[in-house]
DNA sequence: ACATATACTTGCAAAATGCAAATAAGAGAG
DNA sequence: CTCTCTTATTTGCATTTTGCAAGTATATGT
């Protein structure tokens, strides 16, 4: 068996590039790290900045000036928490959750031809091999996590 | 079946994770992207600067100046081709040897630690289903390949 | 020999990064 | 209620990274 990180390492490249080829979506550039961005406000519940940054491993201050470009773009809204106002909660605003609700079904096609390689079966192995090791990556207390937490 | 490009973000995540937290090795300290440089060095044969720029889709000024200051922590070596002059083919220096070995067997530590959490035959699958990935990214046109060339 | 193409480097300005410090607001002790 | 401590976010600032445009050096074709 081939060495395991190289798998890996081959992998997320490949995935990366696929992620850096849908930063441009009908009229709408934004940058990789943006996109990481848009993806994780649209998917979390309500999440404040911290949550945001902690999640993608991007330090705070960094991840503050990103969020005001973002801002600027009307892609994204901060709106102080009720409960406590010293947290800002993020939202996508209705022309971010339309980049990026582009992206992933940009993503996702390009992610279908991909399978399309496969049969049924096989891709059904794949994605559930997929699961398995993420629940198992999320077991695992050394690997795989930002530092600094 | 969930949002399949929502199992890939979740993965492509954890796996940076890992890379980024094996960047401080035996007293080394190397930034996420000299990590994939020496990898690349260290996995292709007698690369050029374009040659591996390409393979990292980094823009090739970025990358001849990351090279430099690879070169200045005597971690890689430029030699100007005997075929060609002008083009510089790149290797590890046995430090930059030893760095990216170090590397590579705390990242493989690491990985095994997460495919503990499985039984060998989940693990044997897990590995097939991403070489089968690999190859059917590879296979795709349009997709998982950087932008540019 | 001269024009053209290729591999790499450098100048420069813009963007991203992260530490230290500032600001603002909740929480607990008395 | 006030003082102190903690927490969430922002800002100042210096450093690093980035990528386009242009430059240098070498190869290739006519």
């Amino acid at each position: 068996m081939e060495n395991i990180r190289a798998l890996f390492q081959v992998m997320t490249r490949r995935f990366g590039f696929l992620n850096k080829n849908c930063c441009g979506v009908s009229g709408y550039e934004i940058s990789l790290t943006q996109s990481h961005i848009l993806y994780e406000i649209d998917h979390q519940h309500q999440p404040s900045i911290q949550q945001v940054a902690e999640t993608l491993g991007i330090d705070i201050t960094t991840f503050s000036r990103q969020v005001q470009s973002l801002v600027k773009m009307n892609l994204v809204k901060k709106t102080p928490s009720v409960e406590d106002r010293r947290v800002m909660v993020l939202s996508l605003t209705t022309e971010g959750k339309y980049v990026a609700t582009a992206v992933d079904k940009m993503m996702n096609s390009f992610l279908d031809e991909v399978f399309s390689y496969m049969t049924d079966f096989e891709k059904e192995t794949v994605l559930r091999s997929i699961q398995l090791l993420n629940s198992c990556m999320a077991k695992s207390k050394m690997c795989c996590n930002p530092v600094g937490d």
